[in-house]
Formats: C-alpha cells, sequence, structure tokens
DNA sequence: AATGAATGAGGATTCATTCAT
DNA sequence: AATGAATGAATCCTCATTCAT
C-alpha cells in the first residue's frame, strides 16, 4: 500500500502523461521503502529501480540525483505532518486538549510511516537543510500556538521557543520507541501518559493539601 | 584540546608501547573532530590520518575498520556522558532539582562536546545497536532513579518508561538546538525554562485560585 | 585470434545487447590473456580492462568479482577440453588407438591455449572447487572408457581410479613442459613416445625370445 | 612434529647462537604449515610469525622476503625427496623393481609431507624458477637412470625425456589425488596398480596366446 | 519515455617491509 | 637477537551519473 495519500510531489510541472505519472508514484515509493529500510547511504539507485520495477536509467528522467528524492521525500513528509496534527488537532477545546491528541496523533502517524519517518530522521545527516526545514517550519506554527495559548491562559508562560524543541523532542523520541522500534506497545497508554508528563511535568500533584 | 579526559577506550590489550598509546589518543581524537565535522560517510580514513598526523596504514593498527573507531566513540561517549550527569547531579536534595541540574548539566556537556555529541546522534544510522546500547544503559538508569522518587513522593508517579524517553528526547532535542545548532544560546535560561516544563509541566499554575 | 570459439560461457541471462555480448567476449578474452601470462594474483582488473578497452567499471557489470572470471575460464576450459578429446577420439577403432590420439590432441590443444591451460593449473590454488570439478568430470568419463575397453579386451584390467589419474598426470606434464615451456618440440615425436609408454609401459618387449 | 628432519636449509651461514638456530627451526616449520594450509599468497607474514610465537619483526631477521622463505622451502623439498627417493631405491634389483618401489615411496612421501608438497606444487606459480629447478635435477637423475636401464635391457628403449616426464607427471597426479586429497586411500594397492601401468602399460597381456 | 551499457572517481583495506629501541 | 610500530603502495570493488539508442 503508497504511503503516498495526500503527498504532494511535483504533481505540477512532473510527467505529461498518465504513464509517467504512474512511473514517478512507483520510484517514489519504492525509495521511500528502499531509503527507510536501508538507509540513506545503503541505497543504491539500481535498489530503487529494481523495486518500482523499472530501468535504471529511468531514475534520473525523474530526478536529477540521488539526493533529491530524498529531499521530496523529506518535503512531502513534513507536509503530511502538519496535515495529519493539524487534523488531528483542530477540534480540540483548548491547548492541554490539543496536546494530548496532537502526541497521540503523532505515534499514530509514526507508526503509519514507519519508512519515511525514518528518512525524516536520517536527513539531518543526509539533507540537513531540508531537516532544518522540516523542524522550522513546524516549530514556528507549534511556538505560535503556544503563545496564543499562552495568552489566553490555558497554558503557563514559559519560553515557547525552548518548550516547543523540548516537547518535539519528546514526541520525536516516543515516535521512535513506540513508533518505529516497538511494534506491539499500547499506543493509547503511551500517550496518554506522554500527554500527562508534558501538561503537568513531574512534579507531585497537590490536591486538598496532599501530594499523589 | 582532547575530548578525551576519562575516556575508557581499549586501555586493556591495546598498544605496549607508550608511543603506541599516544599515537591511539592521537587518532581517536582525530576520528571524533572528523566524523564529528564531516559525518560519518563523508569521513575518509585519510582525512582521520592526516589529521593525526600519521600514515594511513596506521589507522589499521588499531582498528580493524572505519566502523570499529565510530563504535568505540559511541561507547566512549556514552561512559562520559553517564559520568558527568551522575556528577552533575549528586549533591541534588530531590529529584526535582536533579531534573534540572541535570538538564543544564547535560547542555553544556554537549556544547562541551559538539563533535561527540554528533557522533552520538549519527550512531543510530551507522551503528544502531551501538545506539541502542547509549540510550539503554541511560534509560535504564534514569527510569530507576524516577521509580524510586515518586515512591519517596519527590515526583507524581506515572509510567517512567515513557516518562524517561520523553524527557531524554526533550533533553537531546534541547542539546541538538541550544548545544550544537545555536552557538550563543544562554544556557543557563534555556536550562531553567526546559526545567520548569520538564517539572511543571504545561499547565497554568493555580496559585490562590488564580491561574498564571 | 579469439580463444573462445565453441565457448559456453554465461550465454544465459546475459548482456541483452549486442554491443554488450561483444563486450564480455573482449573481457573474458583479455582475462584470460593476462591471468595466463602473469597469474592469477599478479593480474589486476585494470589490466583485464585496459586490455579489453574497456573502463575499469565495466568489468563489474559483467563479473561479481575476480574470481567469477577465473572460475568462468577454468569451467569453459573443461567444456572445450573435453570436447577437443572427444572430437579427436570418436574415430579411433579401439581404446589403445584413442590413448594414442588422445594425447596428442591434447598436447595440440594445450600448445594451442597455453594462456587458458595456464589458468587451469592455477586454478588448483585459485579456485580449488573448479580445479576439482574439471578434473571430476573428465576422470570420470575416462575412468568409464577404460573400463569398458578392459571389459571388451581392448586394454588390460587393473584399477582404473588409479591408471586414469596417472594418465592425466602424464598427460598434464607433458602439456606443460612440451605445450608451455618448450615452444618448438615435436609434438608429434612427443605424442608418439609417451603413447608407446602408455601403452606398453616401461618393461622390454619379448619378440620372439629377445628383449628389445 | 617437524617435517624438517634431514633438511639442509642455511644450517651453514646460519645463526651463530643456539637460540638463534631455534628461532630458525620454528619460523620454517610454521611457514611450512601456513603456506601449505593456506597457500602462499593467502599466508601473510604475520601468521608465520604468530604461529611460530615470535614477534614480526623477527622474521626479517631471518628472511630477506616471504619469497625467500618460500624458494628455501622448495629447495629444500627437492633435496629431501631425492634422498627419500634415492633411500627407497637403493636395493632394487634392477629399474622395473626401482620404478615400483619409487613410486610408492613417493606416495608415501607425499602423504608423510603434505603441507610441503602443497607448497612445492603452487612453486610453480609463486617461484617458477624454484619449481624448475626442483623438477630438473629430478628429471636429469632420473632420465640418466633410465637410459642406463635401457641399456641394460631392463627396460625398453624409448625417448627418455618424454619418458621421464610422464611417469613423473603419473607419480604428482597420484601424489596429490591419493597424498593430499584422499586420506584414506591404500598406498599399498595404489602403488601396485600404478606401478603396474608405469611398467606394462595399457596393452592387453598376452599369455600363451590370451589376452587378459 | 525508457533503458541497458559504460564509466571512473573514490574509498576501505591489506600487507610486505623498514626501523628505532 | 628480538620486536612492535609505522607506513604507503597497491587493489578490489561500489555506485552515482551520463549517454546512445
Amino acid at each position: 500500500m503508497s504511503q503516498h495519500s495526500g503527498s504532494e510531489i511535483d504533481e505540477r510541472s512532473g510527467p505529461k502523461t498518465e504513464r509517467g505519472r504512474r512511473t514517478l508514484r512507483k520510484l517514489l515509493d519504492a525509495a521511500g521503502e528502499e531509503f527507510g529500510a536501508r538507509g540513506y547511504h545503503e541505497t543504491a539507485i539500481s535498489h530503487i529501480t529494481t523495486r518500482a520495477g523499472v530501468g535504471l536509467g529511468t531514475f534520473y528522467v525523474y530526478f536529477k540525483s540521488k539526493e533529491e528524492v530524498f529531499r521530496a521525500l523529506v518535503a512531502d513528509m513534513g507536509v503530511r505532518t502538519r496535515h495529519a496534527l493539524a487534523d488531528a488537532v483542530k477540534d480540540a477545546p483548548n491547548r492541554l486538549e490539543a496536546e494530548r491528541l496532537g502526541i497521540r496523533a503523532f505515534l499514530e502517524f509514526a507508526r503509519a510511516n514507519k519508512s519515511l519517518y525514518r528518512v525524516v530522521m536520517e536527513a539531518q545527516f543526509v539533507a540537513p537543510e531540508a531537516y532544518a526545514a522540516y523542524y522550522l517550519v513546524f516549530s514556528d506554527a507549534y511556538r505560535q500556538q503556544l503563545s496564543q495559548a499562552a495568552a489566553r491562559g490555558e497554558i503557563s508562560k514559559g519560553d515557547d521557543e525552548v518548550r516547543v524543541w523540548a516537547l518535539m523532542g519528546a514526541s520525536t523520541f516516543l515516535g521512535l520507541k513506540y513508533g518505529l522500534w516497538e511494534n506491539d506497545a499500547d499506543v493509547d497508554a503511551v500517550s496518554e501518559a506522554a500527554a500527562d508528563l508534558m501538561i503537568n511535568g513531574l512534579a507531585p500533584r497537590v490536591k486538598n493539601g496532599d501530594a499523589t
């Protein structure tokens, strides 16, 4: 099953014929799977074309270089991640609830897109700008949300830049551990626990004078 | 300045002469710097030996392969990171304070060991087992600390496995952003803000019935 | 002059274009000549590609490794040697005559295929299984011939396994000496003398009660 | 158990001290075993010194190069083979009997010196002159024997050069097959069968007008 | 649009040999 | 006499990319 429903890669200025569009999609999917499974450096163009079922030369009809597909994949994942999160959060009554929904959606997304998620992680070393872009767009939007929420009193005040990176790091590691590494983790429980930490912190809860 | 004070690499079965030990150290340092600066795949053995000021073949007197040095560096960083954190935290009166000190120490450590920190990050893709080992030892000890602190009532109760990974992720991302990427960040302020998030969470603080 | 008329290398699953087939042939010929002239270990891939007039990388389009060409060459020689001998012997009225024709054909073949003959010899050390295969197929067929001839009374009875190896050894050494080392030997005379030894042995001939 | 009783390597002009002589012997033995087991090209000097239990540099105290040991080994084997054969044959009443004893002694010798026998075989490709020397000395002596025997009427007349190479080839292959490759062969039976072939040839025996 | 062939720069690794101690 | 360290030439092999068809 293709991981690309909703993607936005090169659909404009792309291949003119239907056949061409099909080939492009096959290559993109194959690249995502190969990069995800073997990693960028262990993946040869021939792996991709073989998996896509096309000739070696065909790759260069659609991409200028190996890095280009990789970057395309990362960029695409950025878009899709944002969509997925925005979607998950859009009906949240307040920011805290949005956090709760967000972390859960993120874990599910990571698990549903293992290959591509790994690609994004590796981008840090293969295409740092693409990686930075991925997180910058993300962190900007995220920071705004926090600032507005803080202004509305939905969350405490704080250095939102720092908080955003801390929160993204937490989600990322949980995505890694419970999305990629451990296949049988209970996403519900994990996201609940994580949300609790992010919302309430580690400090003991004071309730009617008792610590819990 | 050598990044290896306190390291534990190959002190067993290693070189028999003083000269040999010196060469080993030079190679190790050079490898850390090159890998840190260029990344594993862009680093050629000749880069390392050139920087170390020894002949190409000399590398293979001390290491069986490129991957071997890399792994040695990661393992070494694991030891040193644990030392650094244990050290920073050892006088903390309670767990919350320990968290505060820990995050700060971690940021400082990351900044003081940029090269090797990057090596560790990349290990995720170059030597996954080494990377896993790095975090597993770490997370095990961390989880214990949290469990005991929770039992003592110093922190709230929760799924410590999840919390540990969330916290490590937060620290890691902050280490990346404020340790590696942004050289002029105010470590004090960042670690304070981060500690506040980790300790108190995002939820608005209730004080005398008012939200802040 | 190509040494490959009648060869059977890689005609299956091989190159798809005519150009490819031509390149393969060039490489195979060049490899035979280089290996024959310098020996396996002194021959670099670049020697082969240079002689073949193609780029270095082209070699690896057609062969997985240096050993692979080598083995291909040995296997090919096995086929061709059998063909040559079978051909030479097919009209012999009886086994003794076949031996006579065989040893002569073998010497001629060795001389006409110096390079590849040397390759086969060296296979003993470079690719023992290929070498063993070469002789095993050979010795099996040969032993059958002897057994049947013995049954028909054309030759004496004896341990055919042993005789086959002794005869192959004799031929091989003669091939070495008079085929490879001494270019001006009289093949006719040599094969006559050899055949005489193989057929009649060293014992003095008894004719009318006189020893000769 | 050392394979070097009766050897003649460098015992003159060699090491002055007893310790030195012992080291030399250890290196020689180790070299023979390693070359025999792995082959010349797969054997590194370090393999030899490790097996000999001495330091790497020590090798070059006793030998100028890798090839030098190899050649020394081959030359030594030449001497020892001749001794062994001369010894086995010295009481033979006539040449035919000598052949019988010779082939048997050769097989036994090959089996008792597998490693070094293999070394000699490989010399063909590693040190052709040494190999040639081995066989030339051998073939010269052998040819003389045959000529004289023929003159005495003990064997038939023939081209002794050719016969010598044929006979050596036969012995060599039998040594290979029954000495090196097949460990459980019955040397008695093999040498009997081989001697019969060499003496009487393949032709059916005529006895009282009957063919056998 | 598709592709198989060709290429050579690049890089890891081996190892015989030298040398200072 | 003994040796551990140092070295770099030599080679195999990979693979992204180009190109002619």
